[in-house]
DNA sequence: TTCGAAAGTTTAGTCATTGCACTTATTTTG
DNA sequence: CAAAATAAGTGCAATGACTAAACTTTCGAA
C-alpha cells in the first residue's frame, strides 16, 4: 500500500521528470538565462501552462528535490550524538547534505551545474532562499536544545549564520576546511555565549 | 566649483527626485506590489522608459541614496580606533548606519518604511543584496587588518556574518540588545580563531 | 548661431507568470 | 458497466517588469 499508483499518477510523475531533463540539460547547455520557459516546454513537448503546474518558477525548474531540509535540519540538532555541540552538529550536517547531494546526481556534469548555479544570480538567489526559508525552525530547534529563553539572540544568530555558512563553504575549492573553520568561529562563540554547556 | 551644476544636471535630478518622492509615497499608500511602475512614471509626469533610464529597477526606486556603502564599511574596519576589536568596530559601524538612516529622513513614516521594506519579499531580498554585495570588500579589509594570509576563511567567514548580523538586529524590537549579543558571538569566535589579537 | 549630446518620448517587443475556458483521459460511484 | 466527478493538459489573452530603436526637444559649448 506504499504506492498505490495510478496510471494518473504515474503520467503526472513522468511529464514532472521529462520537464526537469529537459530543462537541465538545456540550462547547463547555454545557460540559465539563455533558455526561456517555452524553451523547456516544448523540449518536452507540452505547453507552457502545463509547465508551470509542476513548478511554481523558472528557478524551481533547477531545484527539483526540494523534500523535508527542515525536518532534516531541525532533527540534526535534536538527535545529535549525546556530548556533540550543536555547531558541530550542524557543520555535519551540512557537509553531509552536500556529499549526498553530489552523490544521488552520478552525472559527471555536477560541477557544471554547481558553478551554473553560483554563477546566475537568479539561481544563486532562489538557493539562498530555499536555504534562510528554514532559519526560524532551526533556531526554535537550538532554542529548544539549548534550554534557552523563547527569544534568545544568541540562538537566532547561529541558526542564521549556520545556515549563512553553507554558501561560504560551496565557494570554496576545500569545503572540509572551509566548513572546519567557519564552524569552529561559531562554535568558540556559541560557546562563550552560553555559559553551562 | 563644487556645484558646477548647470540647468540640464538640476532638471534631470529634479526628475530623478519627483520619481523617488511619487514612489515612496505611492508605495506607503497601496504598497509595493499594489503599485506599477507605469503608475509611478504617471504620477512624477514621466514616460516608463524615462523612470528605467533613471533607476535600474522598480526596487531601486525604494532605496535612493545607495552612495558608498562600501568605502564607510572597509574604513570602519581599518580605521577603528585603536584597541577595539573588529567585531566591535563592524557592531558601531552597523548601529550607526541605522541611525543616520533614521535620523536623515525626518518623516515620522519612517516606521512605516521599514516594516514595507521587512514585509515585502522583493525589498528586503534587494536590500540584502545591497549589503551583501560588498562582503568581498569587507573580507578583503578584515584580512589585511589582521593581517591575515590573503584566502584565510576565518575572515571571510567574519565579513560575512557581520553583514548577516544586520538583517538579524533589523527585525528585533530591541535593536541594541540584538546587536550586542549578535556581535558577542562573532566577537569570542573571532577572538578564539585567532590567538594573536 | 550652430551643432552635438543628453533628456525625454513613442512604439513595439521579450519574458515570466496568471486566469479562463476548453478538451481529454482516468477514476470513482451508482 | 454507464455516467458523473476529477484532474491533466491545452490555447489564448493579459499583466507587469524591463529593453531596444528611432525620433523630438532642449541645453550648452564652440
Amino acid at each position: 500500500m506504499t504506492e498505490p499508483t495510478g496510471r494518473r499518477e504515474r503520467k503526472k510523475a513522468q511529464t514532472r521528470q521529462s520537464l526537469a531533463d529537459a530543462a537541465l540539460e538545456l540550462f547547463l547547455e547555454r545557460g540559465y538565462d539563455q533558455v526561456g520557459v517555452k524553451d523547456v516546454a516544448d523540449a518536452a513537448d507540452v505547453s507552457v501552462t502545463t509547465l508551470f503546474k509542476h513548478f511554481p518558477s523558472k528557478e524551481a525548474l533547477v531545484f527539483d528535490q526540494d523534500d523535508d531540509l527542515e525536518a532534516a535540519l531541525v532533527a540534526a540538532v535534536r538527535d545529535r550524538t549525546p556530548g556533540q555541540s550543536i555547531p558541530q552538529a550542524l557543520r555535519e550536517h551540512i557537509l553531509l547534505k552536500q556529499t549526498q547531494f553530489a552523490v544521488h546526481t552520478t552525472d559527471p556534469r555536477f560541477a557544471d551545474f554547481t558553478r551554473m548555479v553560483q554563477e546566475t544570480p537568479a539561481l544563486r538567489d532562489y538557493a539562498h532562499r530555499m536555504w534562510t526559508r528554514h532559519e526560524a525552525a532551526l533556531a526554535r530547534a537550538i532554542t529548544e536544545a539549548a534550554g534557552a529563553p523563547e527569544d534568545d539572540i544568541s540562538c537566532a544568530a547561529l541558526a542564521r549564520f549556520a545556515l549563512e555558512a553553507r554558501g561560504l563553504v560551496l565557494r570554496h575549492a576545500e569545503p572540509n576546511r572551509a566548513a572546519d573553520e567557519a564552524f569552529a568561529l561559531l562554535e568558540h562563540g556559541w560557546a562563550a555565549s552560553r555559559p553551562g554547556s
